[in-house]
DNA sequence: CTGTTAGCGCTTTCAA
DNA sequence: TTGAAAGCGCTAACAG
């Protein structure tokens, strides 16, 4: 009965000729740029409906020189923790009219750099860093083509906006945590060397020792990927070496999921024999056996803080940032030594 | 130094005029549509480094009549569920050049419907519909503008394809583990009555005990939404009946995390005192504690092969899916009986 | 091998 | 209030 689509599809031109008026007073009509008399709009109304007219988004697009979509960098598309941040954006983006491209820098700065340029390239108007490896001067350059807005950077400029966490308080509160409960000897779980996060975060730690008297010792400290599988090996290591601590601070959750297990298989329980604390609260932390002590990181509202300012760019306002503080989440994975 | 990009981006016009060639020959060029001279050509190319021309995709879509994007409708963007396929279409789509954009249905049938239209408005090339709740019909009609591959229905057309896993013989297999090892009273932690999947397994829940001459019983059967919080709820409310079971097979591997935390809490052994059985293996079931016997689903090779499909649709090509088998990943929250 | 010439479908002056 | 006309930046016949 329909289906005109089948065929070529119905342009504004057709719908024109079908209403009996100019292109012009139908795009009017489509846009509310200018009164347009009762019967013409009337009748175009009509012909859009009976031919189920959808305007051309790319031809608009190309037009008007926006293609009301944003660019968003995340480094794992299938992590849980860029997948709270992207629920953020998601809701951040509703009713805006903007879609958005979600692309993929596997933490490589190569990578990284590519994916951006060719969201450039598509032309979207905006684009949100969900961390990420490439230099700061990289984003600012980028920036001076579309506003950018960054998580994990301390950058600012008329077109890009960077905000971080306070790692090392969020670490200082975890290890002070640990310490009033009365640990002494606590392990780390770091991630990689080269992870700014964990460096951060590593000061925290060695923050906190300092505040309570405690000596910091470096065989303590082992290095993860930031994946379960590597908290579990990395533990694995630790116990290797025959480190006495009743304690394990690990960089995320996820890597303390893997500490969980590595400590489960050793027979080893939490919270009675070793406590854990992780660092990121994820939907999943609430659910382990035992539910996760850990930092609660704001995930959500960085997706919809991110997405609220880098709206505010595209429309040129001045934009000011503030994030919710980090906060100890005291679940049941943690307890007073002995 | 340079940046010209920062007042009116550069054009291929300008490239044309900058190497002395007409524009068609600089479009030539980018597209090696056609046999270009030595001598142009290398004018060319060094007018588009000189000039760091990038070829306005909105353009060349609006002339080629195709976006080179294709649109993604997942329910739930924050889920690992579809996480995992996501990572799947992701790799899917690497060096085919074609971008993704996600959108979210959010498990209701009006809002997904709203937001195919807007993928379409959007003329993406084809979209991969993961799950939902819109009837096949209005997929199938949707197909007529777009190709659009389906996960969790059959359907065929010219431009459909649909494929759905087995799950009743999923749910079949794991009740039939259950069986193996001994248990005679075993709980279903169902989904929502509404819900294709659950129905499915429920009959393969059925079925498996028919097989072994065991009687259903629907006071062990009992309702969650999928998530987490509703498993424990759904354990909870299991227990003030004072059904009497020995396992549980819940309905998918969230609600399992949900069910274990509820056997947590009542200081009830897993799986010394009863055993638990999942469905769809998500990477965090590895790491659990214990690590979760599950029913592996192939979420990653389902992402894989939708976008191979769609990319062969799009390019008209005739398409098999065949999708990996299901799979009991027997791991440690289940063991025999007693 | 290369340039000229029309557009893709829409928006937006500019005049009327 | 409305229409004619001129593009947005690129590609693809069609000649040459």
């Amino acid at each position: 009965m329909e289906e005109n689509q089948i065929n070529r599809p119905v342009t504004l031109l057709d719908v024109a000729r079908e209403a009996g008026v100019s292109p012009s007073t139908v795009s009017r009509i489509l846009n509310g740029t200018a009164k347009v008399s009762q019967d013409k709009r009337k009748a175009v109304e009509t012909a859009i409906a009976e031919m189920h007219f959808e305007p051309n988004q790319l031809a608009q697009n190309l037009k008007k020189g926006c293609s009301m979509t944003i660019g968003i960098v995340v480094q794992d598309i299938s992590s849980p923790f860029f997948a709270e941040t992207l629920r953020g954006i998601d809701d951040g983006l509703k009713g805006s009219g903007y879609a958005s491209v979600i692309v993929s820098g596997h933490w490589n700065a190569q990578e990284e750099s590519d994916r951006v340029k060719l969201l450039l390239a598509r032309k979207v108007d905006g684009i949100i860093l969900l961390s990420g490896r490439i230099e700061d001067s990289a984003v600012l350059h980028f920036a001076r083509q579309r506003p950018i807005v960054a998580t994990g950077r301390s950058i600012r400029s008329d077109t890009a906006i960077g905000f971080k966490l306070d790692n090392e308080y969020g670490a200082l509160l975890a290890v002070r945590h640990l310490i009033d409960l009365g640990h002494r000897r606590i392990a780390f779980v770091a991630g990689p060397a080269d992870n700014a996060d964990s460096c951060e975060r590593l000061a925290g730690y060695k923050r906190a020792l300092l505040e309570a008297n405690l000596e910091f010792d470096p065989q303590l400290v082992v290095e993860s990927d930031l994946q379960e599988a590597s908290g579990l090996l990395a533990m694995n290591r630790l116990f290797e070496t025959k480190q006495q601590f009743s304690a394990v601070f690990a960089i995320n959750d996820q890597t303390a999921f893997g500490v969980r297990l590595s400590l489960y298989r050793k027979g080893i329980r939490v919270p009675d024999d070793i406590s854990l604390i992780g660092f990121d609260d994820l939907p999943s932390s609430s659910y382990t056996t035992p539910p996760l002590t850990t930092i609660r990181q704001p995930l959500y509202d960085t997706g919809l803080i991110a997405t609220t300012a880098l709206l505010g760019l595209i429309s040129g306002k001045k934009i000011d940032v503030t994030l919710p503080a980090l906060e100890l989440m005291v679940r049941e994975t943690t307890r007073l030594f002995r």
